[in-house]
RNA sequence: GCCCUGGUAGCUCAACUGGAUAGAGCAGCGGACUUCUAAUCCGCAGGUUGCAGGUUCGAGUCCUGCCCGGGGUGCCA
């Protein structure tokens, strides 16, 4: 609205110069509120463009602008610094500017519908999850409901590490330890097969490094012969689980039973893990690397025929301009996870119809997918059908979860921590915390109480800092109930939700929804221009996939109505009028943090 | 070597993508509960934004060169 105005009022200033081009007035609200509530930065870009002093380019803005009832009255001591025009509104227009959000889907608009792929998760099977598993999770499925929020059509994508060497080794291992009867196939874990993983990775791994010192150093015979046995049954284990994956790839029944075996175990402890999570990612999202085995031959040869791919030392490369070549066939026939991911591409473009794809991927594999992108665009792959253009492949990269020595976060012993294992102590941490802070819940509440309470703090621990940075993992501060953490977040919808229960107590609960608006106290305009920006963060969040702009502006506006909260009060409010505003404002207040928690996916509590 | 990242208060992090006096929380000091959940709020103190140049009305943000950390770098995924 006011945007309009300045639109307007530019165009009308500078008509002779700009003719008809649009210039964008670059509204934004003022970060001090002694400037006014929005200012207008449009003056000093315009001025460079126009060769002006910024100034003067402001003072015929102000001369053309008409905010009449919108705000008050401009003047001189309107522009200030090098051209800003600071904006106050008038009480009246504020209200209803916010009285125009509390509609359903509360002013978030919808873009040009798109058909979005974001890949999610990405585990590994025979793997446990671990924390950086949790990051792919949340955060790619954080982007995806804000994606949905504004209207796409988003398609989850588990890109599941489930084909290959390694995957080869553990089959081969788990079959040997069955026909040992050191295992059952029937009660095998995945902690068996992370232990499994962990042994056969060892045991086929020459210590040619250590062979080689052992001789240099003149270790004596004995380390040496050691080694040299280590060697050889590595390398015998080796050549036996290249055997399997053969074996596997010719569809072996034996082999690929004890496959799906691997397969079945890993995905249910991973669903399991995304439901604990809150997370829209299910069954259906899972298209594991094994899905794309049949493909990989036919890409390999499109980039044959194509001129793309080029022999070099035996294996067939791509090159690409700036970038390290990418080996898309090694030399031995076998193919490696770029022409995995590249039979991935076509099939998010070509037949889910992706017009953007997404990929929430650990920030090492930068290279990976830029090269990725840049053979799958050349090649075609990431053009659907008949369009102009390729469709957007991005890398949302993000960084490492660290101890808090700085170092990747481990246990004592230098293993990954189970993310299993994370949950279950964030929940008991929380469910320790809230007896303390409220003995008055009985113990089934509690539990939900602490389940959702554990996994908002964690989540949010996760998404509230810059994406592709590294961050501090710490209980005591995710759990903490001051500063910018989920708790903090949810007790303050918990206050709202409190209120209602009072008034509804009282009798006084009803009526609120339609109230006039009255924005009288200094945190009511606080309050009300914070949520004024909730759209805006929305459409943000979803250009940028960074959550943590929801996360930031999602504090402010906690902070914000505690300020209210203790400021002003709402069911003792001097008359009904400003009750039933108060009411309204509380209301909406609590609907726009709901819904802002759940672009992130985090639940709320009546109570905590 | 080359490429990608990051460096902001004692600590953990922001800064709406070039805007006004760089903001929060923790830790420190001092205040506010007979009250809608004090799991909160208010105040004080704390800064050469790694260093040096450059671009312009204006730089934590952009460009160049250094310094330090993390990561990646053709036959693992």
């Amino acid at each position: 609205m006011l945007g309009e105005r300045f639109v307007a009022a530019i165009g009308e200033a500078f008509a002779e110069e700009l003719g008809d081009r649009r210039v964008d007035p670059l509204i934004t609200p003022s970060k001090n509120t002694q400037f006014g509530d929005y200012q207008s930065n449009a003056a000093m870009s315009l001025a460079k463009q126009l060769k002006m002093k910024p100034r003067d380019v402001a003072e015929r803005i102000v001369e053309k602008l008409d905010l009449g009832e919108i705000a008050e009255p401009l003047d001189a001591s309107s522009i200030a610094g090098p051209g800003f025009i600071n904006v106050r509104l008038r009480p009246e227009a504020l209200a209803s500017l916010v009285t125009e959000l509390d509609r359903p889907g509360l002013g978030v608009e919808a873009e040009k519908q798109q058909t979005i792929v974001v890949d999610v998760c990405g585990v590994n099977l025979a793997k446990q999850m671990h924390v950086g598993h949790l990051r792919a999770t949340v955060i790619g499925d954080a982007m995806a409901r804000t994606l949905e929020k504004r209207g796409h059509k988003v398609v989850r994508q588990n890109h599941v590490g489930d084909w290959g060497l390694p995957i080869a080794m553990v089959t081969d291992k788990l079959m040997r330890e069955v026909s040992a009867g050191h295992l059952s196939m029937d009660s095998v874990t995945l902690d068996d097969l992370d232990r499994l993983y962990k042994i056969a990775k060892e045991e086929s791994s020459p210590d040619a490094k250590g062979l080689k010192a052992a001789e240099r150093f003149s270790l004596g015979p004995k380390v040496q012969a050691e080694l040299e046995a280590q060697v050889a049954g590595a390398t015998e284990n080796l050549e036996r689980a290249k055997q399997a994956l053969v074996k596997l790839q010719s569809g072996d029944p034996e082999t690929v039973a004890v496959w799906q075996k691997l397969y079945d175990v890993t995905m249910a402890a991973c669903m399991d893990t995304c439901q604990r999570l809150h997370t829209k990612i299910t069954d259906e999202a899972t298209a594991g690397e094994s899905s794309f085995r049949d493909k990989l031959a036919g890409i390999v040869d499109l980039l044959i025929e194509q001129g793309l791919a080029e022999e070099d030392d035996g294996a067939l490369i791509v090159r690409n301009e700036g970038l390290d070549p990418t080996l898309v066939r090694k030399s031995d026939g076998g193919f490696l996870y770029a022409t995995t991911d590249l039979a991935a591409v076509r099939k998010r473009v070509q037949e889910i119809g992706a017009d953007r794809v997404i990929y929430c991927v650990d920030a090492r594999q930068a290279l990976h997918f830029k090269q990725v992108f840049a053979t799958a665009k050349r090649a075609g792959l990431a053009r659907k059908a008949g369009a102009a253009e390729d469709s957007t492949l991005e890398h949302a990269p993000f960084g490492m979860v660290l101890g808090d020595d700085g170092r990747p976060f481990k246990t004592r012993s230098g293993e990954n921590v189970k993310l299993g294992d994370v949950i279950d102590e964030a929940i008991e941490r929380a469910s320790t915390i809230t007896k303390d802070k409220n003995p008055e819940l009985s113990d089934e509440e509690r539990a939900r109480v602490a389940h959702t309470v554990a996994v908002a703090a964690l989540k949010y621990a996760d998404l509230s800092s810059d994406r592709v940075k590294d961050y501090v993992f710490d209980w005591d501060r995710m759990l903490a109930f001051e500063g910018n953490t989920g708790p903090y977040l949810l007790f303050a919808y918990v206050r709202i939700m409190s209120i209602f229960r009072k008034a509804g107590e009282q009798g006084l609960s009803s009526g609120f929804e339609d109230a006039e608006l009255l924005i009288r106290e200094s945190e009511e305009k606080t309050l009300a221009l914070t949520l004024l920006r909730y759209p805006s963060t929305v459409a943000a969040v979803a250009r940028s996939l960074e959550p943590h702009r929801m996360c930031g502006f999602l504090y402010e506006l906690a902070g914000a109505f505690s300020r209210f909260f203790e400021k002003c009060q709402v069911l003792r409010a001097e008359d009904e009028s400003v009750r039933l505003s108060r009411l309204r404002l509380c209301d909406l207040t609590a609907r726009v943090l709901a819904d802002g928690l759940d672009c992130l996916g985090i639940e709320t509590l009546e109570r905590m």
